[in-house]
DNA sequence: CCCCGAACCTGACAGC
DNA sequence: TGCTGTCAGGTTCGGG
């Protein structure tokens, strides 16, 4: 459930359920899924010698709030620690007590009142973070502005664009430039604006650029109110899936709403969809 | 310094 | 049926 709008729609069905509850355990299934030693936090693979127990730092923290930053779940606690989850390609996070359904818990939140939070991801690239407030920059230092942020506007791309030799495609999705868009969302933002994925970003005119922020903030502002996209459906019982994917009118489609034909291509390890038609 | 492909994993699916 | 190859919503690392 990886992008801005199903990370937004995780953070509000969870925030109903989860604030209020008090932690007395997270347990860790998946090593390395649990992460809280700063000198490790972003390694791919954590080393033997840089694992730390974190028992200490979230027994009897009460939840008193969750919210999103980027793609980043941000659990916020009474205590001096925060907990911060990226769910990467497949991980999810379950409000519910363990059951058959679920093959790949990689983590499991134990709330003093017989409750659980699972996650599970059966990929096993997402993380759990486990760090002291005030820290929370490390791990979201790097991330550009949020797309519904007065900061991200045709005039910061125009000036951060200038120096860069890249395409609008890989400068939508690293998180550096904006926050929260992914594969999908890229793709449907560019059909949007009808650009062309490969265009280099120095050579966008003000209106193109103006353009792609106001597609961007309709299609994350549609894809939320659907709760997002769900794609390749091996879910659970009960967790929700989003309808945004009845609307998506390029990413894996064959044809656009025009009619044409849908090119698929190869950029940047994954696959952009678009119509040479509809983009210049 | 910037950029891209590989790496990190498991599962689904198409084709033989 | 069972094998092989390809693909998957993300980020980090290392080589060019």
């Amino acid at each position: 459930m990886p992008e801005l709008p199903e990370v937004e729609t995780v953070v509000r069905e969870l925030g109903e359920k989860i604030i209020g509850k008090v932690i007395d355990k997270i347990e860790e299934n998946y090593r390395g899924t649990v992460r809280c030693n700063e000198s490790s936090l972003f390694c791919l693979k954590e080393k033997e010698e840089d694992y730390l127990s974190h028992d200490s730092m979230v027994k009897g923290a009460k939840i008193i709030g969750i919210t999103r930053r980027g793609k980043y779940i941000i659990i916020t606690t009474d205590t001096d620690y925060e907990i911060i989850v990226h769910l990467r390609m497949t991980g999810k996070l379950i409000n519910s007590s363990p059951n058959d359904s679920l093959k790949h818990i990689r983590a499991l939140f134990y709330f003093t009142d017989s409750t659980y939070l699972i996650f599970n991801d059966p990929r096993t690239f997402g993380k759990i973070y486990i760090i002291p407030k005030g820290k929370t920059d490390m791990v979201i230092r790097s991330l550009g502005p949020e797309p519904f942020s007065q900061d991200f506007s045709a005039e910061y791309l125009f000036n951060r664009f200038s120096k860069m030799k890249t395409t609008i495609r890989n400068a939508l999705l690293n998180q550096e430039i904006v926050a929260g868009l992914g594969n999908i969302y890229v793709c449907e933002i560019l059909y949007d604006s009808g650009i062309m994925f490969d265009r280099s970003v120095s050579a966008l005119s003000k209106a193109e650029l103006k353009k792609i922020v106001k597609s961007t903030r309709e299609i994350l502002t549609e894809a939320i109110k659907c709760n997002g996209t769900t794609i390749s459906d091996f879910r659970s019982v009960d967790d929700k899936t989003g309808t945004f994917q009845n609307f998506l009118k390029v990413y894996g489609k064959k044809t656009c709403p025009q009619g044409h034909q849908i090119s698929r291509v190869k950029a940047g390890g994954r696959s952009s969809y678009f119509c040479d038609k509809c983009q210049k």
